[in-house]
DNA sequence: CACCAGGAATGTA
DNA sequence: TACATTCATGGT
């Protein structure tokens, strides 16, 4: 089992150049999270998409002020209703679509979240590849970040990293995630911190 | 006022 | 494969 140097070093480097452990998202990383703070993961997958966290948050608040605290009770919820609670997010009628069909879906086949954290991970992404609205990037959040699965998310921000860094040129979706996925320990804390550190960092290089 | 912020689907060449 | 367009709000 060959590791990659340049994966692992670069991953050494941003932990030097990153080393405030003030970072709020590596600290979230570490903590257990709660069933409810899994299911706002997937919620937040969905709305993040080409939009600012900030306007996430007020989302999120919206849904906590209406008492929508979980997937089923999105999936109960008029779309309608729900545009108006996630508008905040921006392009709301789309992405309410999206979430109240991810909500149903999870609910229907799965009943909740804890029951879709012990599926199997390559059957999960392709169910989670099909819906609409779920693209790689989007499926690969969830499964890392809310049901802890050791699949590494590519974004623009590892994109330009690896080019920046001279590593490689090719820059599809597969490529790179089997990249970081083969140069390193399948450990999904390790694949959580690793990207989180390459957001904060593409985040400070502007 | 113009541009951007952690995308995905669809269509075109 | 590689772009271009659409979806839409709030911050700077």
């Amino acid at each position: 089992m060959k590791r990659n140097n340049k994966i692992e070093k670069l991953y050494q480097l941003l932990k030097r150049k990153h080393n405030s452990p003030n970072a709020q998202w590596s600290l979230w990383c570490k903590r257990k999270k709660t069933e409810r703070e899994r299911e706002e993961v997937v919620i937040g997958a969905i709305l993040t998409q080409r939009t600012n966290w900030k306007n996430v948050e007020r989302a999120i608040d919206n849904l906590k002020k209406e008492g929508v605290d979980s997937l089923n009770k999105i999936a109960h919820l008029k779309i309608r209703k729900l545009q108006e609670i996630i508008k905040p997010a921006g392009f709301y009628k789309t992405k309410s679509r999206y979430l109240l069909n991810l909500a149903r879906f999870i609910v229907k086949k799965y009943g909740n979240i804890k029951r879709l954290k012990k599926e199997k991970t390559k059957e999960l992404r392709q169910e989670l590849l099909r819906l609409r609205g779920i693209g790689e990037e989007t499926a690969d959040s969830i499964l890392l970040y809310a049901l802890d699965k050791p699949v590494f998310v590519v974004d623009e921000y590892t994109r330009r990293l690896i080019k920046r860094e001279g590593i490689c040129r090719k820059t599809s979706y597969s490529f790179l995630q089997n990249l970081f996925e083969k140069s390193l320990r399948k450990d999904f804390r390790l694949y959580q911190d690793f990207h989180a550190l390459i957001v904060t960092d593409g985040k400070s290089e502007k």
